[in-house]
RNA sequence: GCGGGCGUGGUGGAACUGGUAGACACACAGGACUUAAAAUCCUGAGGCCGUAUGGCCGUGCGGGUUCGAGCCCCGCCGCCCGCACCA
C-alpha cells in the first residue's frame, strides 16, 4: 500500500463531528433510573475567569479518562460541570470596566463553556449549575437557615483580618504571610460582629474520620490533621491573690499541655486582648499603651520572627495550685494568642524556649523540672529549654516520675481539688481549628438571609421569601459594600414584628458556595437543596480530582457541610469524597528579553545546537535569556492558550500530552517538543488503524505459513488491556500511556511484517490487537479513537462500547526466561517451562558457561530458586 | 523550629510484595526514502575499559541486614511542600 492511501488524521474536521454525534445521541446524559452501578467522578469546578488554561485542561482530561473508563466498564457515570461563579474578580471588573458583575460572569461562563466543549469531555451538560444563579444560592440560603436552627451558626464579635484594599474580612486561612490572599495588601486587625459556622464543634469528628478516608492521599490527610491540631492537656484554674486584680476577677483559667511542669512555673501571661488585661488597663494608662502596641504589631511572618518577646508586668498575682504561699506575677505578653486555649498561660522557662527567652529578659527564675535520663542531679538550664522526656526533679511529690506519670498525677490531684465550686483542673482536649467566619462585605456573593430588627434582634428571613436576591442596580464607584450603599434594598419590615428593619448586607464567603455543589449536582433542579434519595444514590463522590491548593480549606469545609447537611436532613452521609486525587501543576520555561521583560513563548524562537539551547526573539531576532521553569502564570507570561493548541493540534493531542510522561500528581512541563510528540502519536495511531484496516479489508491470503507470532500479539494486547485498566483505576495515566505505546509498537511491527495481506490466523490476531489498541486509547483521545473505530468497520460508537475483557489464561506463557545470578550478579539466563521441576532448573543453571566458569569445578554452596522468577547461585 | 515528601541516564519517568535497574517517551546521533525539506521508517545509546566474546562500576553520600537492596534499617547531604509565638 502506498503513502497516498492513508490520509492524515484531521482533528479539525473529526473533533466537532464526534462532539455533535455524542450531543445528538445524549451519550453522556445520565438517567437516574438506570439500574447499573453508579459512579460519580468530579473535577473541582472552575472559577469563570473567562479563559480555560492548561491547568484546567489537565484537570478535566484526567476526570474525563476516569469517566470514560468507568462508563466503558458498564457503570452509570455522573460527570457534571459547573461554575464557582461568585467572587471578587467580578466586582473588580465592575470597578475597572464598568460592566455589571452578573453580565461579566455570565459572559465568561459562556466563553469558557465553549472552550471546554472543544475538549470533548464526556460531561452531562444538562446538570450545569452556577453558584451565582438564584436557583443555587437561594438553596444555599435555605441551608443557612436550617443550619442556624440546628445551632451550626453563631454570631459573635470577633477580631477579624481586615483587607484594607478589598475592604473585606478575610478568614485566617485567607491571610498568607500577613497579607490578603487575593489583594496582597497588609492585613489589619479590626473588631466586627460576624456570622460563623461552628466547624470547631465538629473538630473531633472531622479529625477522627480522617482515618476512614483511605481513598485520599496521605499527604492531604496529614495536612488536615495538622490543621485541626488536636492537643491533649488540662484546663487549670488559678486563684488570683485578693486585692491585686480589678473587681470581679478572682480566677485565671489556663490551658496547658504540660501540667507536669507546674513546679517550674515562674510567671503567668495573658494576651493583650484578654478580659483581665483589658480590665487592668482601665486603671493603668501604661498598660493600655502596651496593649495598643501589641494590637498594632503586624501579623506578617517577618514581624513575628523579628518581634521580641515583650511583656508588661501587672500588679496582679496568682497563687500556685499546689502551694498557696507561692505567688506568681502576671504579665500581659505580646506572644500569647487570645484565640488559642484560654488566652492565658503559665510560663515554665525550663521547658519552653519562648518562656525561657521571656524569663531571661525579665529576670525571672528558671527552675529545671525535667532532666534527661542520663543527666547529673544538678542539671540546670542555661540558654536552651529542655523539652524532651526524662525524670522529674525539683517538683516535690512528682520527683522521680516520668513527665507522663507526673501529668497523670497532677491531673488526678487537681481534678479532686475544688476551687470556686469547680474542680481546680480538668483534662481538656484543645483544637487549633477555629470557627469559620463567613461574613464578607461584598456584593457579588450569596446574601445572608437575615433581617436585623431593633425589637427582635436578628430574625431569619422566612423560607417563603427565599431567595433573597441580589439587587441588580448597584454601583461600584466607591469603596465598601454596594449592598450597604443601596438606597432601598436593605430596608425591609421585620418578619416578626413588622417594624422597620434592615437586611444583613454581608454576603457569604465563596468557600460556602463550593462546600455543597457536589451534592447539588445529584439533583440540580430540585426545589430543595438536595433530593435526599438522589444524593444517597450518587454520593459520596467516587473520584474527586483537583489541585493540592484546596487540600485544607475547601475539603475541610465540604466535610463540615456534609455533616451539617446530614444532621439537617439534606444528606445521609458524613464524608463527601470517597476518592481524592490532587493533580500537579502545568509549568513552562520563562523567557526574558534584554530589557528584562517577560516574553510569551510564542514570541520566542528556540534553537538546539548539539545539546546547547539558545533563544532569540521571533520578531527582533535579539537574544533571549531562558529562565527557570515555573507554574504558568500571566504575570510571567509563560503561558500557552489551550484554544490555540486545540486549533493547531486538536483536543486529543492536548489531552494526550498532558497525561503522558509525568505522573499526574506531579507537575508537568509544557514543551513544544512534548506537544509535537503527542501529535505524532495521534497520527501514528490513525496510520496503524488505516494500515491494519487495509490488511483486514484485503482478500485473505491463502493459508500459508503464519509469519507473525499471533499468540504473542494477542497476549500483548491482553496484557496491555490489563495494565491500562489497572493504571487508570490507580490514576497513573503516564503508566497507561506507556502501555498503550508498547501495544502500538507491537502492532506496528506485526503490520510491517504482514505487508498488505494476512492469512486467517494472522487476520484474527491483528483484528483483535488493533481493536484493543483503539479501545485502550479511547478514554485519552476520544475523537481519534472514535474515528479509528469507524475505520475498523464498527457501527456502534466507541463511547458506547464496553471495555475489552482480559483473558488471564492468555497471559500465562508456557516458557519463562529466568535470569541466573551468581552471588547476586546477573550472569546469564535460562529458558525453562513454566513451573519446571527444581532439578531441571538446577541442571540448566549449572550447564551455563558463565556459571561453570565462575564455579571452576567446585559445587555451589547454595542454589536459590524463586519459581518462575530468578535463580541465584551462591559460591 | 515542627511535620511530611522526594532524590534513578542528556531529559520526563518505569520497575509486582526484596528478585534481569533504566520499560515507555522526549532530546540526540547514524542510516533509508526525497532534487531538497518536512513527514515516515530502521538502527544506536547509563558510565568506564576492550576490535570483540566480555569485564568493572552504577538508582544523592556513608554504613548495615540479605543468597540478592532503587525498594528494608541506621547516619548524613540536597531539594520541595505544609504548618508555624498553638502554651
Amino acid at each position: 500500500m502506498s503513502e497516498q492511501d492513508i490520509e492524515r488524521y484531521n482533528p479539525r474536521e473529526m473533533e466537532p463531528h464526534w462532539q455533535s454525534v455524542w450531543a445528538e445521541r445524549d451519550t453522556f446524559v445520565i438517567d437516574n433510573n438506570d439500574p447499573r452501578e453508579k459512579y460519580y467522578v468530579l473535577e473541582m469546578f472552575p472559577y469563570p475567569s473567562g479563559n480555560i488554561h492548561v491547568g484546567h485542561v489537565r484537570n478535566y482530561a484526567m476526570g474525563d479518562v476516569v469517566a470514560r473508563y468507568h462508563r466503558a466498564r458498564g457503570k452509570n457515570v455522573l460527570h457534571p460541570m459547573g461554575w464557582d461563579a461568585f467572587g471578587l474578580p467580578a466586582e473588580n471588573a465592575a470597578k475597572q470596566k464598568g460592566v455589571h458583575p452578573a453580565e461579566w460572569t455570565y459572559a465568561n461562563i459562556a466563553a469558557m463553556r465553549d472552550q471546554l466543549k472543544l475538549m470533548g469531555l464526556s460531561l452531562d451538560w444538562t446538570r450545569e449549575l452556577a453558584t451565582c444563579d438564584p436557583d443555587y444560592y437561594g438553596q444555599q440560603q435555605k441551608l443557612f437557615l436550617d443550619f442556624l436552627e440546628a445551632g451550626f451558626v453563631r454570631r459573635k464579635k470577633s477580631k477579624v483580618n481586615w483587607d484594607p484594599v478589598d475592604e473585606t474580612v478575610l478568614a485566617n486561612e485567607q491571610v498568607i504571610d500577613g497579607r490578603g490572599w487575593r489583594s496582597g495588601a497588609e492585613v489589619e486587625q479590626k473588631e466586627l460582629t460576624q456570622w460563623f459556622f461552628t466547624i470547631s464543634d465538629f473538630a473531633e469528628d472531622l479529625l477522627d474520620s480522617i482515618d476512614t478516608l483511605d481513598g485520599w492521599p496521605d499527604k492531604v490527610r496529614l495536612m488536615q490533621r495538622n490543621w485541626i491540631g488536636r492537643s491533649e492537656g488540662m484546663l487549670i484554674r488559678w486563684e488570683i491573690v485578693e486585692g491585686t486584680a480589678p473587681e470581679g476577677h478572682t480566677a485565671l483559667d489556663v490551658f496547658t499541655t504540660r501540667p507536669d511542669t507546674l513546679f517550674g512555673a515562674s510567671f503567668m501571661a495573658v494576651a493583650a486582648d484578654h478580659p483581665l488585661a483589658r480590665a487592668a488597663a482601665k486603671a493603668d494608662p501604661e498598660l493600655s499603651a502596651f496593649i495598643d502596641k501589641c494590637r498594632r504589631m503586624g501579623t506578617s511572618v517577618a514581624a513575628l520572627e523579628t518581634a521580641e518577646k515583650e511583656g508588661y508586668k501587672t500588679a496582679i498575682h496568682v497563687k500556685h495550685p499546689f502551694d498557696p504561699e507561692w505567688e506568681l506575677p502576671l504579665y500581659v505578653a505580646n506572644f500569647v494568642l487570645m484565640d488559642y486555649g484560654t488566652g492565658a498561660i503559665f510560663g515554665c522557662p525550663s521547658g519552653d524556649q519562648r518562656d525561657l527567652d521571656f524569663a531571661r529578659k525579665y529576670d525571672l527564675p528558671v527552675t529545671a523540672v525535667v532532666k534527661p535520663e542520663d543527666a547529673d542531679d544538678d542539671f540546670t538550664i542555661t540558654d536552651t529549654a529542655y523539652v524532651g522526656d526524662g525524670v522529674m526533679i525539683n517538683s516535690q511529690f512528682l520527683d522521680g516520675l516520668s513527665p507522663k506519670d507526673a501529668f497523670d498525677e497532677v491531673a488526678r490531684r487537681l481534678e479532686n481539688a475544688q476551687f470556686e465550686g469547680k474542680p481546680q483542673g480538668e483534662r481538656r482536649v484543645n483544637y487549633r481549628l477555629r470557627d469559620w467566619g463567613i461574613s464578607r462585605q461584598r456584593y457579588w456573593g450569596c446574601p445572608i438571609p437575615i433581617i436585623h430588627c431593633d425589637n427582635c434582634g436578628t430574625v431569619p428571613v422566612s423560607e417563603t421569601d427565599l431567595p433573597v436576591k441580589l439587587p441588580e442596580d448597584v454601583t461600584f464607584d466607591r469603596p465598601g459594600n454596594p449592598l450597604d450603599h443601596h438606597p432601598t434594598w436593605k430596608h425591609v419590615s421585620c418578619p416578626s414584628c413588622g417594624a422597620d428593619a434592615l437586611r444583613e448586607t454581608d454576603t457569604m464567603d465563596t468557600f460556602v458556595d463550593s462546600s455543597w455543589y457536589f451534592a447539588r449536582f445529584t439533583a440540580p433542579k430540585a426545589a430543595s437543596p438536595t433530593e435526599p434519595a438522589m444524593a444517597t444514590d450518587w454520593l459520596p463522590v467516587d473520584q474527586y480530582i483537583g489541585g493540592i491548593e484546596h487540600a485544607i480549606l475547601h475539603l475541610l469545609y465540604s466535610r463540615f457541610f456534609t455533616r451539617a447537611m446530614h444532621r439537617t436532613g439534606h444528606l445521609k452521609l458524613d464524608e463527601p469524597f470517597k476518592g481524592l486525587f490532587t493533580q500537579g501543576m502545568v509549568t513552562h520555561e520563562t523567557y526574558k528579553d534584554k530589557a528584562g521583560e517577560w516574553l510569551f513563548p510564542e514570541d520566542v524562537v528556540l534553537a538546539n545546537d548539539a545539546g546547547k539551547r539558545s533563544a532569540t526573539h521571533a520578531k527582533t531576532g535579539e537574544p533571549v535569556s531562558i529562565g527557570s521553569i515555573e507554574k504558568m502564570s500571566k504575570s510571567k507570561r509563560n503561558v500557552v492558550a489551550p484554544e490555540d493548541i486545540v486549533k493547531t493540534y486538536g483536543a486529543d493531542t492536548a489531552r494526550w500530552f498532558v497525561l503522558s510522561d509525568s505522573p499526574p500528581e506531579r507537575d508537568v512541563q509544557w514543551t513544544d517538543a512534548g506537544i509535537e510528540g503527542a501529535w505524532r502519536f495521534a497520527q501514528r495511531l490513525w496510520r496503524l488503524t488505516a494500515e491494519a484496516a487495509a490488511i483486514l479489508d484485503a482478500p485473505q491470503r491463502d493459508a500459508g505459513e503464519t509469519r507473525i507470532d499471533t499468540a504473542a500479539l494477542v497476549r500483548e494486547a491482553h496484557r496491555a488491556t490489563r495494565e491500562v485498566g489497572k493504571a487508570i483505576e490507580t490514576i497513573r495515566f503516564n503508566v497507561a500511556v506507556a502501555n498503550i505505546y508498547e501495544l502500538a509498537n507491537t502492532v506496528g511491527k506485526a503490520i510491517s511484517t504482514l505487508g498488505d495481506a494476512a492469512n486467517g490466523e494472522e487476520r484474527q490476531a491483528l483484528s483483535s490487537a488493533i481493536r484493543r489498541l483503539v479501545m485502550l486509547a479511547g478514554p485519552f483521545v476520544p475523537h481519534l479513537a472514535e474515528t479509528c473505530w469507524r475505520r475498523l468497520g464498527e457501527e456502534a460508537l466507541l463511547a458506547e462500547t464496553k471495555w475489552p475483557e482480559v483473558d488471564e489464561a492468555l497471559l500465562v506463557e508456557d516458557t519463562v526466561t529466568l535470569p541466573v545470578q551468581v552471588n547476586g550478579k546477573r550472569r546469564g539466563e535460562i529458558a525453562v517451562a513454566r513451573g519446571a521441576p527444581q532439578a531441571d532448573i538446577e541442571a540448566a543453571t549449572l550447564s551455563l558457561d558463565a556459571v561453570q566458569r565462575m564455579l571452576e569445578g567446585r559445587a555451589p554452596k547454595k542454589l536459590i530458586i524463586v519459581p518462575d522468577r530468578i535463580v541465584n547461585v551462591v559460591i
